[in-house]
DNA sequence: CGTTCTATGTGCATCGTTCTACAAACCTGT
DNA sequence: ACAGGTTTGTAGAACGATGCACATAGAACG
């Protein structure tokens, strides 16, 4: 590697020289420690700010913490997770911890590997959003590194913080909005992933679907289709729902993205949304707004979902060892998708 | 914090005792070094196997390299990332460098943050995507840690490398395929920046826009509208010049969620895509697709922009020391929002 | 059988922090 | 004035790698 930055590095000692002290000072200062005089910190304060000095993660992540925190995400694709690093952006502010983000590109390995790598990396803590993981893997995990999940219903862990919105109280919200729109036949199209029971927000959103079915007496109208999460499978998937005999008044899709998906093939079948076809989403994300899509979902507000998990994250590396389970209560925003249809 | 993995941790020196030999011995089997026989190195790689060693990424830091790439985003909005992303992860497959990301949020501070907060933690190199920095900066930034940057025009810069696709060309081909569909009245909409001269991508794109139409002999028609990057904004530029006197009867939009936005605001005052308007992107993003938008656009193949950054990157910190610049030719992509229409 | 050379392996200083243990200085209250 | 306590500052050993400088053992040669 070529050479660089070779002795003119500012560091701790550089800065306990020009201020007369020792390194062991400035470090109490940096660390906001115990047993230093005003004088001393704004000494020290000042040569700091003079010598445009900048800690050393890779040092510190020797010792102490490295103030930065690892955000994980399934995929970049969906425009929700925008809204969670925001809130999570927002949360750390003015705190001295930074975000870095690695992505699981959905696949099992790569979602390994990415845990590997914040791992090696000394993250003093992990936000891990949507995992693919088993309950005692994740426990196994938040024994090596604090940890807050986003999107996983796991009420009563005690090794790690969830952050969830109401996934079962946002799918009966949909049901109950159809029904009330004048929709009977109400199918909905789900994620296909191997099961962790009840875990999977989808499993949850889909409990819901069903509950309210059967509360509203449309039992019979209950239609669960699965579809692995590519534009293509979701395509076919939806093609097929649309082209069969029983074919649904309605979709409710487990997320925007896919609901997004279900339009177009609407679109390209020639049937009109809404009026031959009425569809809902889920997260409430920036497209569901355009006019082309108009699309009703649910809000589920990424933003306080992602403030809450940086402060629950910061909470447990403080040193809190109890477990919180943050809910938010989702809310519906309708637009032209779901309209009423005279039947 | 809680205390964790005490003395648990296997490290090279744990390796080193299991295979009885030295820590020097082990460090050089990681490195690859040179000066080790084959039996020995054999004995470690099996102890690193058997006792799960893996490599302490902050004491690596300390000293060599971090074998980490920092990807900095101008936003996580824009889907057109995320092929440059896998592009990136591609290239890394099977190598011992990992990707982390840092979300520039669009707004200057962010980004000098997120650059310093990767400097700080040892970056090994940096990709910069579509930087808002003026060359002088990004000479000093590439003076610190080896660089490569996507999205940014700065053919004679010797300090860092460039991926770029031919965003004037790219232009050029829009305005082409608009006037053989028979659109004389083409406006482009642009992106309202501090205009750091020729270097931005938006500069190329209008530069080349203006040239095609000259040769179009359409020059009464060229008009440029700027416009910042919330939906807000662009919604607000779009009406305004959908509904002023001399309206446009196609609009090149300098990316494709502008063009989204613009189809929405059609949508909104009643008019038909194509028909009353046509309308092109560029990126050509996964929603181009979709037939709810249809949306001709402009192909940069972002996998690989993606790719190629990665493998200079690694040139560079390997020791390369003069400039590449790589160009990807782009490519039209029709789609029904640019039909030809009968005037 | 020395001498020189090369290949292989080791010892240890080093990187920039943190933090424990300790020294020094300063208060108190008798 | 002195024991005891508190506050403020410092020295220096970690942390886990890297990589220079060196030791050692054979090999090759005259």
């Amino acid at each position: 590697m070529a050479p660089r930055q070779k002795s003119d590095r500012v560091t701790i000692k550089t800065v306990a020289e020009d201020a007369g002290v020792s390194v062991s000072a400035v470090s109490k200062v940096l660390r906001d420690a115990y047993g230093v005089s005003g004088p001393l910190r704004e000494r020290v304060r000042a040569s700091m700010e003079k010598l445009g000095y900048r800690p050393h993660a890779a040092a510190r992540g020797m010792r102490g913490q490295t103030y930065t925190l690892g955000v994980i995400l399934p995929d970049i694709h969906n425009p929700f997770f925008t809204d969670i690093m925001s809130g999570v952006n927002a949360a750390l502010e003015r705190t001295q911890y930074q975000t870095l983000l690695g992505i699981g590109q959905s696949s099992l390995g790569a979602q390994q590997e990415v845990i590997d790598a914040m791992i090696d990396r000394q993250m003093d803590g992990i936000i891990f959003i949507g995992p693919r993981m088993p309950p005692p893997e994740l426990d196994a995990l938040a024994a090596k590194v604090p940890m807050t999940i986003i999107a996983n219903h796991s009420p009563t862990a005690q090794a790690y913080d969830t952050v969830n919105n109401d996934d079962f109280l946002g799918a009966t919200l949909v049901v109950q909005h159809l029904v009330h729109a004048g929709y009977r036949n109400i199918a909905m199209l789900s994620l296909d992933l191997p099961p962790i029971e009840q875990l999977q927000v989808t499993t949850q959103r889909e409990l819901g679907y069903r509950q309210a079915m059967e509360d509203a007496g449309l039992r019979q109208y209950i239609k669960v289709v699965m579809s692995e999460q590519t534009p293509r499978a979701i395509q076919a998937a939806a093609r097929q729902l649309l082209r069969s005999r029983g074919r649904p008044e309605a979709i409710f899709c487990w997320t925007d993205f896919v609901a997004l998906e279900v339009l177009s093939v609407a679109h390209e079948l020639g049937m009109k949304v809404p009026g031959d076809l009425g569809v809902v989403g889920y997260d409430n994300t920036t497209y569901c707004d355009l006019a082309q899509n108009a699309l009703t979902s649910i809000d589920q507000s990424g933003q306080v979902l992602g403030l809450q998990s940086a402060r629950l994250l910061i909470e447990r590396i403080k040193g809190r060892t109890t477990a919180e389970h943050f809910v938010v209560t989702p809310r519906l925003v309708a637009r032209n998708s779901s309209q009423p249809v005279a039947r």
